[in-house]
DNA sequence: CCCATTTTTAATCATTTGATTAAAAAACTT
DNA sequence: AAGTTTTTTAATCAAATGATTAAAAATGGG
């Protein structure tokens, strides 16, 4: 059992520690196929571990999987939600601090999105009250900032508009990278360097989604049809 | 076998036969938990039949896993393809009509994006060359005519997020629902209210961002911070 | 009503898969 | 080096799962 005299416990801390290893195939395989598909003898292999050792360290396939779900939130949530500390931002920055932290983390992890969709469509609501939880002062920032202007007339939009658009530009074009990439026609290179600009533009694109139709813009002629070009 | 004398079949047309009692269920349980996630025998039992059966109709899991997949892709293509016929209708009008296809298909079928998601992950290539070569056509018709406005300087956005937002803004609610719903505070029908306004919506904000920063919008003066509000 | 065909069922198989066990190997302490 | 603890391995178990089979039931035609 995990109960022994734990007297000596050196823990020399190698380089990589089989625990680390197993984790790690873990969280690739279940993060790319998710629980159902991922056979504990596939993180095995790829761990190049002996089957046996999987439950020797985390009891079963189910508590590892919980593990990376939970750290893969973890991630999740810990690359956007560092920006509401700062009292001092303005709305704007605070979007573009947003729309920087989505891009920047699902650049590095790109997988995240679908796992987390997927994860959370069984709906346990064990995670999307965690979820939730963690995200309410993000929201409560935002959110009051948004309702107080759309009060004195400077914006006019729905929070729940303004949050599908903030996360479905920032996050979509990643969910939809296999399709959209292939319809485009464009290399990995190529799309990386069109999420970097996302970085710019989507602010400003959400800036501009904050004032709908009827606040500035005329009924229809909003570009000429044939306007001097150049 | 299936190379009996088929001299005598009649067919009598029931009303709901078993063979497409099973498909309905697989289609359920494929479409909302995945093929791995997904048993034969909870197809059987929500269909109300021997699990054999779901053999003798349909030779194997993976077969009518693939069945239901190609009817979803189909179902979906159809759902967003029926725009591009037209060749009178301005860029404007094909972004409206899609974007009505779009939410229209989805509320009807929420579970579809997720589904195609996941299952183009793995990229077998197979899927999404269909994927591909269906979407071709609109691809052309739209692409043409944005490539063309942006030579004459009318509109000035890269094909890739021309269509990044254009999806994005209608199918990536439905993705993010569970989410979205929880983090806004929403109830079931205040959703599908919000993804009806978005019919109208997303097609202004689309037409909005076809002229970027540069453009239109000076550097920064977007919003004076307190103009005469009302 | 009898026969042929189709459909359905219960029982069973073979494989996969998560998990365990007992023993061996390695690491560490004294 | 001996003893103790930790780590690793090979073998095996038990349950789950996709699939098959042989027989029974239902269906339809003459």
């Amino acid at each position: 059992m995990a109960k022994t005299t734990r007297s000596t416990k050196p823990k020399p801390a190698k380089e990589s520690t089989t625990e680390e290893r197993i984790k790690e195939a873990a969280r690739h395989l279940f993060t790319q196929k998710g629980f159902a598909a991922t056979r504990t003898r596939d993180i095995a292999e790829e761990a190049g571990i002996n089957l046996a050792l999987l439950n020797y360290y985390f009891r079963s396939k189910q508590k590892l999987f919980d593990l990376i779900m939970l750290e893969n939130f973890q991630v999740f949530l810990k690359g956007i939600t560092i920006n509401l500390s700062d009292e001092t931002m303005t709305f704007d920055q605070r979007i573009e601090k947003i729309v920087i932290a989505y891009i920047d983390m699902l650049t590095r992890v790109p997988d995240l999105p679908l796992f987390i969709l997927n994860e959370t469509r069984g709906n346990p609501s064990k995670i999307t009250t965690r979820l939730n939880t963690q995200l309410a002062p993000m929201r409560r920032h935002l959110f009051d900032q948004l309702i107080i202007s759309n009060k004195e007339g400077r914006t006019n939009l729905e929070p729940f508009h303004f949050v599908a658009n903030l996360v479905g530009l920032s996050v979509f074009p990643f969910l939809g990278r296999p399709i959209l990439q292939r319809v485009i026609g464009i290399t990995d290179t190529q799309f990386d360097q069109f999420m970097q600009d996302r970085k710019t533009l989507v602010p400003i694109w959400i800036k501009a989604m904050l004032t709908p139709p009827n606040t500035l813009t005329p009924p229809n002629p909003r570009i000429p049809p044939h306007s001097t070009p150049k």
